[in-house]
DNA sequence: GTTCCTGCAAAATTTTTGCATCAGT
DNA sequence: ACTGATGCAAAAATTTTGCAGGAAC
């Protein structure tokens, strides 16, 4: 996407962010939730349970699916990932930034991929969305439908 | 929602216009599907496949859900539907109308309500990111996450 | 030593598919 | 009659829950 090179501004400091949220939070510290926290952050865009749970069943780790899913409940619960749906009916998740940066997604109807973009003027018109409706608006999604350049070619 | 007064604007026109679309597909024309397409013109906004079951089984129609998702399915393939992910898991589905006039969600986190809105601004917007972006955009979604009226007085 | 968290397996949901039958053309 | 579409029921896929054992504090 020519648009804007997006990416986690800064991959690691979302683990440490994310560590410290659920530490305040009470409770204990586990394997198999530093290992998701781990995929989570090492993920360049949204992935659902399924993917994050194979990709650690790869690196060896006997993290369990049920794990995944609470973990993710859990993280969703302290804003500190961000649920995503491209459309094909599985919840895909990614890292919620403590600043509150974020991107969109524009998922292609073809080939079902996903690719990330941002744009403060879409921002803009959400945010001045908020002071007109009455409804408390707390976060918001925007998805993009259409044709990816690899589909347009084929 | 203060902001606008949402409807479609015209519920039987829809019918109309996807029966149409559906008879010069060709194939043949049912009871189930009418069915169907009568529940999604009623429809105020997103409904479920088991909702719309659920409305028509409630007037006694013998309909099976699997024609439900099957017309959705059809429906969805020809543009004639929108579906709409509210973040519970569950797709819902309401008429997309063919002057491309549309309206987007706003999905109360606490009671999982939904209320329509629309904004020239963020169409706008949106439509700007289509020129500069290396995608070939032909739809998009939005939804806002708060808490709606009812949700904040409790 | 508590008790929070885990992994497994079973259950609950949502959606899709197989198939014999029904119905539109 | 031909064959698309249906309804039911079974299957598949995704997500949630129950529970006994393990690990953090």
């Amino acid at each position: 996407m020519a648009a804007h090179t997006h990416d986690h501004p800064t991959p690691g400091a979302w683990s440490a962010h994310a560590t410290e949220a659920l530490a305040r939070r009470g409770g204990r510290r586990s394997t198999a939730r530093d290992a998701v926290l781990g995929a989570l952050a090492a993920q360049d865009c949204c992935a659902s349970a399924q993917e994050i749970h194979d990709r650690l069943r790869g690196q060896g780790n006997r993290v369990g699916i049920a794990s995944v899913y609470r973990t993710l409940e859990l993280l969703h619960e302290h804003g500190l990932v961000t649920r995503v749906d491209t459309g094909d009916g599985v919840a895909r998740f990614e890292p919620a930034l403590p600043g509150g940066e974020h991107h969109h997604h524009a998922v292609c109807t073809r080939c079902g991929s996903v690719e990330a973009f941002a744009d403060d003027a879409l921002e803009a018109a959400i945010h001045a969305i908020g002071d007109r409706v009455d409804f408390e608006v707390t976060g918001h999604d925007v998805a993009l439908r259409g044709r990816c350049r690899a589909c347009r070619a084929a």
